[in-house]
DNA sequence: TTAGCAAACGAATTGTCAAC
DNA sequence: GTTGACAATTCGTTTGCTAA
C-alpha cells in the first residue's frame, strides 16, 4: 500500500486520543489484552473501550483474536510498538510523580522494561552499547549485525535465524523514551529478551506492567558477556 | 449563542461458558 | 437442556469543546 499523507494522518489520528494511547501503552508489553482489561487500564467504560478498539483495528494499529467470549487484542507488530516508543521519546517530558507508588513504577520502568518484545530502559541501552563496544553491532550508516555478532547471537540465544532473510530486520535501533538513546530492537532484540526471561536474567514485575527486574544472575551474565553494568 | 462533532456513559441485548 | 454469570457489543443520550 503506498504511503500517502492521508494514510499517515489517519494512523496518527487514531493515536491522537488519550484513551487509545493508554491502551497502546499497555499493549507495549507484547501480551494480548482483553477488551475489559484495556477498558480498566484506560479508565473508560467497556462500551467506550470497544469503540476505541474498533478504531485501532480499522487503522491497523492492533489485531484481535476471538476466543470464546473473550476478544484478545495485541499490537499489530513490532513496527507499531517502535512507533509508539519513538513518539514517547519525542514527547517524553519527565512527569513529576504524584505519589510514592507512581515514583517507584516510573523508576522501575526507566531501569528495565519490555518494549513490545525486546529489552528497553537503562538496561536495554546498556546492552545495545555493550554489543557495539564488543564489535557485535556496527552503528555506522545504520545498525547492522557483524559476522561476529551473528555468531554471538547464534551461540548465546541459540537462534541462528536471527540474521536469516525475512520480513523482520535482524537488528534495529529503537529510540528509548526514557534514556533518549537507542536500545536493541528487531529479531535479535526479541531473541535476547526471550533468552533472558528463559534463563532468569530478567523477571517480569507483577506490580508494574512492562517493568522487568534484573536478577543477580542476570547482572553477572550480562557483565560477563558484554561488560554491562547499570 | 448556536450548531456540529467527538468522546463518554449506561441500559439493553447478544453470545459464551460452566454448573447443575 | 436449562440457567446464571460474565464479557462484549449496540444504541441512545449527555457532555464538553470548537468554530462560525
Amino acid at each position: 500500500m503506498p504511503v500517502t499523507a492521508e494514510s499517515i494522518s489517519a494512523f496518527a489520528g487514531v493515536l491522537a486520543d488519550r484513551s487509545r494511547t493508554a491502551m497502546c501503552l499497555a499493549l507495549l508489553d507484547g501480551r494480548a489484552w482483553t477488551a475489559g482489561e484495556l477498558a480498566r487500564t484506560a479508565e473508560v467504560a467497556r462500551s467506550t473501550a470497544s469503540e476505541h478498539i474498533s478504531a485501532l483495528l480499522a487503522a491497523g494499529v492492533v489485531t484481535d483474536e476471538r476466543q470464546g467470549r473473550h476478544r484478545y487484542v495485541r499490537l499489530a507488530g513490532p513496527e507499531v510498538a517502535e512507533v509508539i516508543e519513538t513518539l514517547g521519546s519525542v514527547v517524553g517530558v519527565p512527569v513529576r510523580p504524584t505519589s510514592l507508588r507512581t515514583a517507584r513504577a516510573t523508576g522501575r520502568l526507566a531501569a528495565a522494561r519490555t518494549c513490545y518484545d525486546h529489552l528497553a530502559g537503562a538496561w536495554g541501552v546498556a546492552v545495545f552499547e555493550g554489543l557495539t563496544r564488543a564489535g557485535l553491532l556496527r552503528t555506522v550508516d545504520g545498525v547492522v549485525l557483524t559476522p561476529a555478532g551473528r555468531a554471538w547471537f547464534a551461540e548465546v540465544c541459540a537462534e541462528p535465524e536471527v540474521s536469516a532473510p525475512g520480513r523482520r530486520p535482524a537488528v534495529r535501533a529503537c529510540l528509548d523514551w526514557t534514556e533518549r538513546r537507542s536500545h536493541l530492537g528487531g529479531a535479535a532484540g526479541a531473541a535476547l529478551l526471550r533468552r533472558g526471561l528463559e534463563d532468569g536474567w530478567f523477571l517480569r514485575d507483577a506490580a508494574v506492567p512492562r517493568a522487568l527486574t534484573i536478577t543477580p544472575h542476570g547482572r553477572r551474565t550480562l557483565a560477563d558477556l558484554l561488560g554491562v553494568a547499570v
